[in-house]
DNA sequence: CGGCGCCTTGAAAAGAATCAAGTCTCGTGG
DNA sequence: CCACGAGACTTGATTCTTTTCAAGGCGCCG
């Protein structure tokens, strides 16, 4: 019923670690299930201790933070071959909510496992240490352009990233790729209003850089929108698929 | 010469995991000298692949990326007892630069060694990961200030969690801890200016809330300070110290 | 048909950046 | 011993980005 892990479409695409068939085999031993969120389902909560790991197999979501004053922080979008849920496995409890956007399918871990999984499998261990290392780049990256950028970069950053990741994962087709979250989502990812988001990117599909529509996002002019994202052709870092 | 992790001065504040016999006798091992940096100094350069990893055991220094249009993001404050270096060594090179802002003493590691460390030792590789993960909630929450706040609240948010960290360290006198950065340096992690920084600064001394000045931090109203920054009571998360 | 969710647009208000001096302390060298 | 310069902190005035407020439009589903 369940995808084995041998059989993995993630696997062929190279912004993924190649795993030897031990680790392949040890991997899927470590699977317990499949789980299918749908859209808007919450799949982790802030400050729960969830007793489950997860690796996006299919579709997309995001990882939020809910402030006191009710503002939410988007910390992170979750794509295929995203590790969801280490926190809760190594600290306790999640730091952040996840939330299924689209139809998702998670491959299932048990958190009683991991330890297992340290003691057994030094590799896999230190591979989940590199997973942990790559979310805090990437969240060092984000800090970054939030912090540092002005409206315009953040928004054309934030477009150049999902094109960029959605294009190492297969889903470009003619410089267009599947984009179905809201403006809001964008907007609260970078701490601008939707307002203002909005009116940026009519800015840029003016400018015939870029055109978010539909739940697709069509880059015209990707060296522009690069040179907006101050941002010297990213290229998603190589990391290991668990 | 160099202190024995037995003897270690930082092991006795609650904020870190107590450490078995054989763990600390494990990290002694490990442990293969110590550095002293004098202030202004690089400890590790962005983009670079370090072939040491360290810890923290006296001082303060920061980490912080610069952008390609020349401009810095404080990414991180670090004080006694944070790892330094993690990345470089599960990720092959540092993605922020480390600075020491007064001297500091460091604990240094092989990062030759870190592969044994996961194969003979699973609770500190665990730990390790633990580390990386609470490296990544700061991130996150930092993220999530820098993304929401208005200036006043982020300037008491930086000012409130320095209160409680060097205070969970044992470096509070009276309400008052030392505090050897620049406004700069806040400026740059909050993503402000320095002027607005400094007239925010101003008028939180005015208010008789907090007194950042002479390298000390006094917090006269904490209530109020938490209160500014959003934050019902931060306490410091709990963590292993490596 | 009506309501809801999301996108769009204009106008006004506010918050923060930039510009431009000026002060203070401290270490250096004449 | 004092002038000098560097680095950090202050402060006022101006400019501009971004937010907030306020509507309206469009598509979809019950």
């Amino acid at each position: 019923m369940t995808t084995d892990c041998r059989n993995c479409p993630l696997r062929k695409f190279d912004l993924f670690e190649e795993m030897s068939a031990d680790e392949l085999a040890f991997t899927n031993r470590f699977k317990t299930g499949e789980f299918t969120a749908q859209p808007g389902t919450e799949i982790l909560a802030e400050g729960a201790s969830s007793t489950q790991l997860y690796t996006a197999l299919e579709g997309m979501g995001l990882r939020y933070k809910t402030l006191e004053d009710g503002r939410r922080q988007v910390v992170g979008f979750i794509l295929p071959g995203d590790f969801v849920g280490l926190q809760s496995g190594v600290m306790g409890e999640m730091q952040h909510s996840v939330e299924a956007t689209t139809r998702m399918v998670l491959c299932v871990f048990n958190r009683s496992e991991l330890w297992d999984l340290f003691k057994s499998n030094p590799r896999r261990a230190f591979d989940l240490t590199h997973l942990a290392s790559s979310e805090e780049h990437a969240l060092g990256e984000a800090l970054a352009a939030v912090g540092q950028m002005d409206g315009t970069a953040k928004v054309a950053w934030s477009l150049f990233r999902f094109y960029s990741r959605l294009s190492a994962l297969g889903m470009n087709e003619h410089d267009r790729v599947p984009l179905p979250y809201r403006q809001q989502d964008v907007a609260d990812a970078m701490g601008l209003s939707l307002v203002h988001t909005n009116k940026t990117l009519a800015k840029l599909r003016d400018a015939g850089v870029a055109t978010w529509a539909d739940d697709a996002l069509t880059v015209h002019r990707p060296k522009e929108l690069a040179a907006l994202a101050r941002s010297s052709g990213y290229k998603p870092r190589r990391r290991p698929l668990i």
